[in-house]
DNA sequence: GCGACAG
DNA sequence: ATCTTGTCGC
């Protein structure tokens, strides 16, 4: 995938904020992304050695089959610490390498974090958007900011989650019975649109197959070996 | 001042 | 995110 990676990043909490306040109206959150979607991409970190190391792992999957195609792992020094809302800052830069690293081009592209249900509007995912000019779409676990309405339990089901009078996503029920996901435009794409996408990602499970593929790549070689998943049977969705 | 706080 | 075994429920 052909990208451009900024030469520099900021060093302190206060230019990152200042980062973000500039790119922030960059964010498109209307519908601009190609039809039909062929390939989505799902981009997911993790660390090693105390957090000193950061892995990037991306896989792009074929849509609507989400047959994978094309992956990338990545390993970089960690350069910013964990702080609520700029998690870009720790991610994004090893993100992009893997991204770089890719010999597809995905339609779009699925992140572990908000998009614009950030406080400054300008989560992970609208961050990567903006720096790759791509549509992207925030897939939290957990709220970051924002308010909603109860959320019925079955699978589909969702409420606009708010935030001073903004409609900045929506909270849904991905899975049945199950905790709900956060979702956000990121960029290029409406919220609507975002919703109906990350459902036709989600065939069975609480996450979105872009998510468990990338997810599952970015752990391998830490929790365990592949080795011993095959030993536990763990050959993926059959675990 | 106190509590919340993506990964 | 990461450290970690078994266990409760659909």
């Amino acid at each position: 995938m052909q990208i451009q990676i900024p030469e520099s990043w900021p060093k302190t909490a206060a230019e990152a904020i200042a980062l973000q306040k500039a790119l922030a109206p960059e964010v498109i959150t209307q519908d601009q992304l190609p039809d039909p979607i062929r390939l989505v991409a799902g981009v997911d970190a993790g660390y090693e050695e105390a957090g000193q190391t950061t892995r990037a792992a991306v896989v792009v999957l074929s849509f609507p089959d989400l047959a994978p195609v094309d992956e990338a792992l990545v390993r970089c020094p960690t350069t910013f610490p964990y702080v609520p809302g700029l998690l870009s800052f720790r991610e994004v830069p090893a993100v992009l390498e893997a991204l770089a690293q890719l010999k597809t081009e995905p339609d779009i592209i699925l992140c572990d974090g908000q998009g614009i249900a950030h406080p400054r509007r300008l989560g992970i995912a609208s961050h990567l958007g903006v720096i790759c000019d791509r549509p992207t779409i925030g897939v939290a676990k957990s709220r970051l900011i924002g308010t909603h309405a109860e959320l019925p339990p079955e699978k589909g089901a969702w409420v606009p989650l708010m935030d001073k009078g903004d409609r900045i996503g929506a909270v849904l029920r991905s899975r049945t019975n199950t905790r709900p996901l956060y979702i956000s435009t990121g960029h290029k794409i409406s919220l609507e649109t975002a919703l109906d996408l990350v459902l036709r990602c989600t065939p069975k499970y609480r996450l979105p197959e872009t998510t468990r593929y990338s997810d599952r790549l970015a752990s391998s070689g830490t929790r365990q070996s592949a080795l011993q998943q095959v030993q536990q049977g763990d050959l993926f969705n059959q675990k």
